[in-house]
DNA sequence: CTCACGTGCTAAATCGTTTTAGCGCATTTC
DNA sequence: GAAATGCGCTAAAACGATTTAGCACGTGAG
C-alpha cells in the first residue's frame, strides 16, 4: 500500500484528519465530510468518488474528532447526571437505567453526587455540569427550585417548574398497597421513617402515607416519626449512611415506649439498618415487629429475612427519565412541566408478619 | 449599566465569549484571554487594564466555552471509567471513590457498563471512550491484554502490560487472614466460589487461596469449587447477577455431597446469595456452615448474619486510580507497568463460627 | 447563438479559544 | 544620532470539523 507511506510522511501515530484524508484523495475537506455525513448535497457526487472516500476512511481508521464536532455542532451528545451518591444502591440502580438508554441512543453522561450537601454547593453542581457543556441533565431526588436553562428531568421529584419533567410514583397507590397489607395482618399503629430533608420525594411520600393511614384508620403518632438525617444536620455524607441510619433510628424507636407493631420505613436501606438494631435488641422480624421498605434494592430479595417492600421500577425509571431528555433535547416535544407517573408495586416477602397484641409486646422487651 | 445594553444588542440569552467582552473593553481576544489565564506573558499588561478586564468578565458571567478550550489544548479533563455493572454495590463503591478524586481536581468522567461481555464487546466500549477523548482511562476488574493507547490504569487488574497501571489487593495476605481464622474456628475441608471467567481478579485469587490452603493443610477439592458465570456462558446480564449466582451455586454445592463445613465466596453478594440457599434448605449459618465472603460492601455489616469478609478498601483503591491516571497525563511519572498494592483486612462477624464435625452435619440436611 | 440548467466539486466562514510572532511608539544607552 | 530596549498590545494561525454559496465546465433547449 502506497498510503501507508503518505500517510507516516505527516505524523506517525496521530488519528488522520479530515486534512489527511483530503490529501491523500486530492479532494477537499468540504467533500469528504459531506460524503462521509451522507450529506443530501453529496448526491451530485458520483458513485465512484463517493466510493473512493468510504475505501480512505477505513483504510485510515478515519474518525470525526468529537471535539471538533461539537464545537461546531453545539451539541456533545451528553447529559449531566446527578445522584445523591452514587454508590447508594437506590441510585445504582437508576442510573443503571439511564445508562442503557443513553449508550444506546448515542450519547454518554457526566455523572456527578452532591452528597446531599447544601443548596449552594448545589448549585456548584449544575454550574460544573453546564460548563461542561452537557446537552441536558437528569436531577435524581434532587429539587430544583428555579426553572433550569437546559433540557432536565427530575426523578423522583414533585415541583412543577417551567421547563421541568418529572418522572415520579404513585404514591398515593404506594401507600395504599403498603397500609392495606399491614391492616391487614392486624397492624394498627405503626411507626414511621420520613425521608431526607433534601430528597425530593419525601414529602409526597409522607403525605400520601398519611392519607392513606387516616383513610384506613391506621395510627402514625408524630412520636414515632422520625426523619432521616433531619436531627443532626451533617454535613459530612458517610459512604453507608442509608443503612447507618437506618439503625441508628431503629434504636431510637426502641428507646421510646414500644408500642407500634410495624415500620414502614422511607426506604429498603433504612429499612435493613433498622432491622438490624431490632435483632441486636433482642426482637425478631416480623414475629414482635413487622417491617416494610420502599424501592425493592437487589439485596431486599436476599436479605434476612427477605424484605417485603414497595417496588418501584428503579431501572425503569431512569430509561424513562433518559428517553424524555432525549426527547426534549432533540424534539419539539413541548413537556413543559409534564409528570411521568410510575405504578409501585408490593412486593409481600418475609418481614412482615401477623400483629402481635400489644400486651406482649410490651414485655418483649 | 450600559454594559446591559451593550451586550442585548448580540444576543439575549447566549452565553458572552471572549468576542463579545473584546468588543465591550475594546481590546482584542488576544488580551483577554492572556490577562484572563495569567498568563506570563500579561505581565506586561498595566494592572489597570487588567482590572478592567477581570470586572467586566465578572460583570458578564463569562466561563471560557469548554469545547473551544478542549479543542484547542487537545486535552478534555475527563476520564473514562469502564466498570462490569454500574449497579453493583462492588463497583458503585469504587465509582464513588474515583468520583471523590477526579471531582476534586477538576476533571469529570464518563462511565460505562460492560455487563461481562465479550471480548469484542469491549473493545467497543474502550473505542467509544477513546473517540469521546477522555485523557486516560480507569478499567474497573477488566483485563487489557494489548498496550493502551491512553494512560490507563486497571482496577484489580494483574497483567504486566506495557504502558499500563494496576490497583491491587494483596491476595496471598488476604487468603492467609481468612482461611487462618476458618482454620482456628475448626475448618478443614470447604467450599469455594471462583470469580467470573472474565474478572480480572478471579485467577490470582485462586491462585492464592489455593496455595494458602496448601500451607494451611485446608481441603478445597475441585468438587467444592464453583466458577461464578462460568457454565452457562451467558451473553445476558442480569442485573442482580452477583445475588442470585451466589443463591444458585449454594443450592448446587448443597445437592452434592455436603462435606463442608464453610464456604470462602469470590465476593460478599455471592456470599449473600449462598446464605439466603442454606438458609432455604433449613441450614443455619453460621452453625451449620460458616460463610466468609470478600470486599466488604457496605450491606455486609448489617445483613443477618452480619457477614465475616475480607475488606477491600474499595473507596481508596478508586481514589489511587483516580490519582494514578492524573499523574500519569500530568506528570512525567513513567509508572509502565506499575503496581500499587493495598492491604486486604479481615473483618470477623457473625457469619463464621466454630466448626461442627462432620457427622452430625450431614443428618442436619 | 444565447440562456438555463445540471454536474462535480471547492473556498471560505464559522464554532470559541490559545498562543506566537511582532508592530509601533517612546525612552534609554553609548 | 543610531541602536537597543521596553511597553502595551494585536494579528493571525491553529485546533478539526460542517456547511453555504458559488465557480467552471458541459449539455440541451429555444
Amino acid at each position: 500500500m502506497s498510503t501507508r507511506k503518505k500517510r507516516s510522511k505527516k505524523s506517525r501515530s496521530e488519528r488522520p484528519t479530515l486534512k489527511d484524508l483530503a490529501e491523500h484523495l486530492d479532494l477537499s475537506t468540504a467533500t469528504i465530510s459531506l460524503v462521509l455525513n451522507h450529506s443530501p448535497v453529496a448526491a451530485a457526487i458520483p458513485e465512484e468518488t463517493q466510493q473512493r472516500v468510504f475505501a480512505a476512511a477505513r483504510e485510515f481508521g478515519y474518525r470525526p474528532n468529537y471535539i471538533a464536532v461539537s464545537l461546531r455542532s453545539r451539541r456533545t451528545n451528553s447529559i449531566g447526571v446527578l445522584v445523591p451518591e452514587v454508590s447508594d444502591p437506590w441510585a445504582a440502580e437508576i442510573v443503571s437505567g439511564i445508562e442503557s438508554h443513553l449508550l444506546a441512543s448515542d450519547y454518554t453522561y457526566l455523572l456527578t453526587s452532591h452528597r446531599r450537601s447544601t443548596p449552594k454547593l448545589l448549585r456548584d453542581d449544575l454550574e460544573l455540569l453546564t460548563r461542561r457543556a452537557v446537552d441536558g441533565m437528569i436531577l435524581v431526588a434532587t429539587e430544583l427550585h428555579e426553572p433550569p436553562l437546559l433540557p432536565t428531568v427530575v426523578i423522583s421529584g414533585h415541583k412543577r417548574v417551567k421547563g421541568l419533567s418529572n418522572v415520579v410514583i404513585d404514591h398515593d397507590l404506594a401507600a395504599r398497597l403498603a397500609l392495606a397489607h399491614l391492616k391487614e395482618l392486624g397492624h394498627r399503629r405503626i411507626a414511621l421513617f420520613r425521608g431526607q430533608p433534601g430528597s425530593s420525594d419525601t414529602e409526597d411520600r409522607s403525605r400520601a402515607i398519611l392519607a392513606a393511614a387516616a383513610s384506613l384508620k391506621i395510627e402514625i403518632p408524630p412520636k414515632l416519626t422520625l426523619q432521616l438525617s433531619g436531627e443532626e444536620g451533617d454535613e459530612v455524607f458517610a459512604p453507608n449512611a442509608a443503612y447507618q441510619e437506618g439503625y441508628a433510628f431503629g434504636q431510637k424507636l426502641l428507646a421510646r415506649r414500644m408500642d407500634f407493631t410495624a415500620l414502614f420505613a422511607f426506604d429498603d436501606a433504612s429499612a435493613i439498618g433498622a432491622i438490624r438494631a431490632f435483632f441486636d435488641a433482642g426482637l425478631r422480624v416480623p414475629e414482635d415487629v413487622s417491617v416494610v421498605g420502599f424501592d425493592d434494592i437487589q439485596i431486599a430479595a436476599f436479605h434476612n429475612p427477605r424484605l417485603t417492600t414497595v417496588r418501584q421500577p428503579l431501572r425503569e425509571m431512569g430509561r424513562i427519565a433518559a428517553r424524555v431528555v432525549l426527547e426534549r433535547i432533540n424534539g419539539s416535544e413541548r413537556s413543559d412541566g409534564s409528570f411521568v407517573v410510575v405504578e409501585p408495586e408490593l412486593i409481600v416477602r418475609d418481614s412482615t408478619g401477623p400483629a402481635r397484641d400489644r400486651k406482649s409486646k410490651k414485655d418483649a422487651r
